[in-house]
DNA sequence: CGCCGGGATATGCCATGGTAGTATCTCACA
DNA sequence: TGTGAGATACTACCATGGCATATCCCGGCG
């Protein structure tokens, strides 16, 4: 468990105190310190994070909105089991999601898209070559996020979020390597070429491509390990 | 203003308050009770509803989740506008999950789904021939609903409703007649056929077709009263 | 007349106390 | 030994109070 006042997890008094325990407990479940099953107390919570339980249990309640927490009322709240059904949902609702928004990103690509996910990429290259998987994710978040915003649609960015998360679950369980690492950036540099390119065929074709990777691995870890599925 | 203890809304203390608070409130917002722009105050609207500041803070956060509210801290917290672009993208994102669900139902429809939607249908034109628009909404929203959890996607129907709250106000504002509720039941009764048959391609370009309807009307909506929009 | 500053007011934000409901554990009893 | 009923210890839920901060208004100064 945690120690009181969980080192490195400091929070800044000076900002939303509810958004920021809501950001942490969200790395916390997908980065998988909070393991699926645990159980999630209120109380204990703000014990630890050095905070009251009001602005805990504001992010608890959006957490439970992205199903990342199940709530029992009256009985407790535990981190939300890794649902294959749901996983798989997910899934194919980013697909959905992201394979519009980069159609429409190719169709007219502003100048600063180009240049943001250029620049991306070329990042990318060098933390793959470095192997750091923790240096790696926000990166391959930046990239996706960037489409989206870039082409003036910050809403759909949001709604992708909030079906990532069980999503990210499963990719946090297999630990990707330096091959891993750079066969994903191939494949944004193949997105990124179709949207400078303006061919919103391909640009669809190869976002569909990529994000299907997710789904080959879930598989084998359902039957790996049964205990952290539903 | 509503009087204290809003008559007509009375909430059921046995239920959790916090969400009935969320659902009261949402579908003031969307019925235009609560006109865009205006203020919402925690503290009022508690006193109002007859109950704590805490449930009604909890439903505001998860309203402006969805960008029904703005919430300024420190400041206050406003009905949002209704902001051209934003509309626009809720539309074409609800397109793109819509589409991608239907066409999903459309490969292997179940029995009950077909069962439940050729009944929605009936009851639809009843209402519209009724000329009855309080009673043709719910209908409506419960086809696309049932689509999707017949589809076993319950979480496309979570996704849609969060981002077709800002296109609801607007359809809100352009009262539909008897003409307009019995084309959108041809339109609906087009969707099911093509699910019936299991034609994919037609049930995505009839849905596409349909949820383009009101993309027609906001344009010249939103010349006739600018002071409601962005 | 216009600009600037200080105080009063209102807001959302966080902390805390009390309540109703549920599960578990214990112990008496069959 | 198995069983059931009651006490207990948790939980999430709602109510309320205090706080920091942003805004507005109004008076004074340039």
């Amino acid at each position: 468990m945690l120690p009181t006042a969980a080192a490195g997890y400091e929070l800044d008094p000076k900002q939303p105190i509810g958004a920021q325990v809501y950001g942490l407990l969200k790395r916390m479940i997908i980065g998988l310190t909070f393991k699926p099953n645990e159980a999630l107390s209120e109380k204990e919570l703000a014990l630890r994070l050095g905070v009251s339980r009001t602005p805990v249990r504001e992010a608890l309640i959006r957490l439970a909105d992205e199903t990342l927490v199940d709530v029992f009322p009256q009985r407790g709240t535990v981190v939300s089991p890794i649902r294959v059904a749901e996983v798989m949902e997910a899934q194919f609702l980013r697909e959905a999601l992201e394979a519009a928004v980069v159609r429409r990103a190719a169709e007219q690509p502003s100048p600063t898209l180009i240049r943001d996910l250029s620049r991306l990429i070329d990042d990318q290259r060098h933390a793959a070559t470095a192997g750091s998987p923790e240096d790696y994710m926000p990166l391959d978040e930046a990239f996706h996020r960037t489409i989206s915003e870039g082409t003036g649609m910050p809403r759909s960015w949001r709604l992708i979020q909030s079906v990532k998360g069980q999503m990210d679950r499963v990719r946090f369980l297999s630990l990707p390597n330096k091959a891993h690492m750079l066969l994903l950036t191939d494949q944004h540099a193949e997105i990124f070429k179709a949207i400078e390119t303006q061919d919103p065929d391909r640009a669809e074709a190869a976002m569909r491509h990529h994000l299907k990777q997710v789904l080959k691995t879930i598989q084998e870890l359902a039957a790996e390990m049964p205990a952290i599925f539903a």
